[in-house]
DNA sequence: AATTAACCGAGACGGTACGTCTCGTCTTATA
DNA sequence: TATAAGACGAGACGTACCGTCTCGGTTAATT
């Protein structure tokens, strides 16, 4: 549905090559890398000739795209999960529950069957500018919509001065985690994340303390 | 000269068709992205034979970085440096000093003529293994031990508590900046560094006391 | 319908399609030749689907056979006509009678409606050989026994000895003509026809003469 | 050297390369037939990278083209050599000169070895006019000067008539024979050939008489 | 000044993958 | 239930680069 081409016969579509193609993009990317993932070392795998692919995705990252996005959806509720309707979760005790998402991502990284597809995905939306606009469009922005919806509701819940700059305490939350993992600067541990979570959130509260005084 | 190769007579390499093959790589780099970045390409644009450039270096990766070097040499002294022994200012004043660095950051990566090879090359980084250690020994960790050694500074004058976890803050202080470059997530400005700096060093801060009531 | 597939439901057959198919391939055979004449293109052209042909052609050669077949049909009773019941003329005069078929047979070879789908089934009857037998079958034979006809009956008439090597003398009477067509080897005329015919057949003559005289 | 291309640098050409794909290109030509014969195949057969026949050759027909060249050179001073600066031979009797050098080509051409791929380079050449017209330089009109220059000994001799047409009676003596190969109407004999021989040589003198006469 | 070792440009080579094209078969929806 | 439409597996096309390998022709440092 994403990134996928839209003009051919999509009623004619055939299901088993769909998934056959997904499965062998996200298989191959664990096993060999970005670099040396190739269309035609995926339709190989997948037993469907190239022209396959062609017809249905503009480019290796969008099937990569596809096949993480289906990986993902065939996983529902789970804590930690990119899509789903569920939003984040909302016990009342934001630092509690940001631990708990960031605990779970860090599961999530620590997975190379989730990893590296997603390591290879990240690489090609850094080269290729049409992908990173659906990326950014179709995960990136929803993902960002949730998060600031649950910052949201620990404004309201007094947890969360309403001055908050609620990007910026995304990027202080979310960004240090990704650049550790994206450029493997050390290892992903909830106690990496704690850390982050606390020392982030009393930035944002001193932060908005400041601004009143001033 | 860090990433090429060591063995072949050195004395004799011609001085001419390094300077052609980095100027080259930088050029083609801004031109036409990483992704059609080639050695074939750089050596038709430097007027070489290919074998000159597989004879010093063994990546494509390692010729960006060494022009990125070579780049940044030819301009000591300047704030915002990637090398130099100069280390970060400090004018006594953390906070401030902390901005004026960021700022300088922000400055080069909004120009294009260090942006782009410079994505180039962390694109590479991000596939290329060998060159990931390389980047990491010469230039991350160098830089890293700067950082260090001017928050060690800011502790030593009471302005931060001894206690901080001086990784954690380099990471709250340059991830989110790194980040929302890599990923052209918004734009780059003095006024989103200033906040992030803020933001980070008080929760810094509070975290420390947090700590220490406990 | 000679080189048709024989099993499917003929009675349930669309004429319409099947007409629509035998006039693209022609037309499609004189436009662009016969390397780039392609099943393909002539569904496309008819309107029909690729499966129609293939239900009942097993080759495209064997479409442009009937194409050709059809065409001829379609011109009854003339002089240089391929086939039908009526022969080769007979005036009494062999080699007049000759001069006029051969005359014909030029003058349809230099009309590339004709020429060119024909030149296209002689290329496909070349590489094929199952289709190579049909045609012999179908069409080379008939022809050359047509031909003998007209030779036994000079011979009868006395024109022609009756030790004469009939197969040979069709051979040396068309095989020149449709290697310098097949060859484009020089221009088709009546004048390089009639020179063929009255050499063959003086050839003839004497050669019986001289098997006589031994 | 015939249809090979011109511009790459000729010298740095790799001769055992060269050899390598005309001997797989002979090969698979006999082996699989024109229609099945394939760069890709030639490449993978001879050992070599694709590249480096679409280097010096312009398609697979002028592949072929040089690859039986190549085989006729290697065979100098035979009867029947398509090439050789030899000529045809000249005892004085041309009768039996002619039957001699039919009945060479009669054995070559019964030799599937040479057969094949010449069958197959001659649907090249019906196909690919570029081909053809080489093809007619380089071989077919210096063969054709070669024939009439024997005829016109013979002209010289007093056992060819002055007045006859040679172009006329190369295409008597040789076109049935090629007709014959090439459409598989009979089998190839020298039985076949000396009648050939006997009635063309025959009639040609007979027509002469007749024009005398008139 | 002559020797000589290596770098230099050039580019051919065996390969891999690209993205396109067409083949002949299989599938779906329509009439 | 035969069609048109066209997706499918297969695989060749001709191109772009890869990284390796010769070539001659300059350089330099050593004799």
């Amino acid at each position: 549905m994403p990134t996928e081409r839209k003009s051919p016969d999509a009623a004619r579509r055939s299901r088993p090559a769909r998934q056959a193609i997904l499965t062998a993009a996200l298989d191959l990317a664990a096993e060999v890398g970005y670099r040396r993932l190739s269309i035609e070392g995926i339709a190989a795998r997948a037993g469907t000739g190239k022209q396959t692919i062609y017809r249905w995705w503009p480019s290796k990252g969008a099937v990569l795209f596809d096949a993480l996005l289906a990986l993902s959806e065939n996983e529902v509720g789970e804590v930690g999960g990119q899509d789903g309707a569920a939003g984040l979760p909302d016990t009342g005790d934001l630092a509690a529950d940001l631990k708990l998402v960031l605990a779970a991502t860090v599961e999530e990284l620590n997975n190379p069957r989730y990893s590296e597809p997603m390591r290879a995905l990240t690489v090609e939306i850094l080269e290729n500018a049409e992908l990173a606009a659906t990326y950014r469009e179709r995960l990136d922005q929803p993902v960002r919509e949730m998060k600031k919806r649950r910052l949201l509701a620990a404004v309201a819940a007094g947890q969360l001065d309403p001055g908050t700059d609620l990007d910026l305490a995304i990027d202080l939350i979310w960004g240090p985690l990704q650049n550790r993992w994206l450029f493997r600067e050390g290892p992903l541990t909830s106690a990496f994340t704690d850390a982050l979570v606390d020392t982030a959130l009393s930035g944002l509260a001193q932060a908005s303390r400041r601004r009143t005084e001033t």
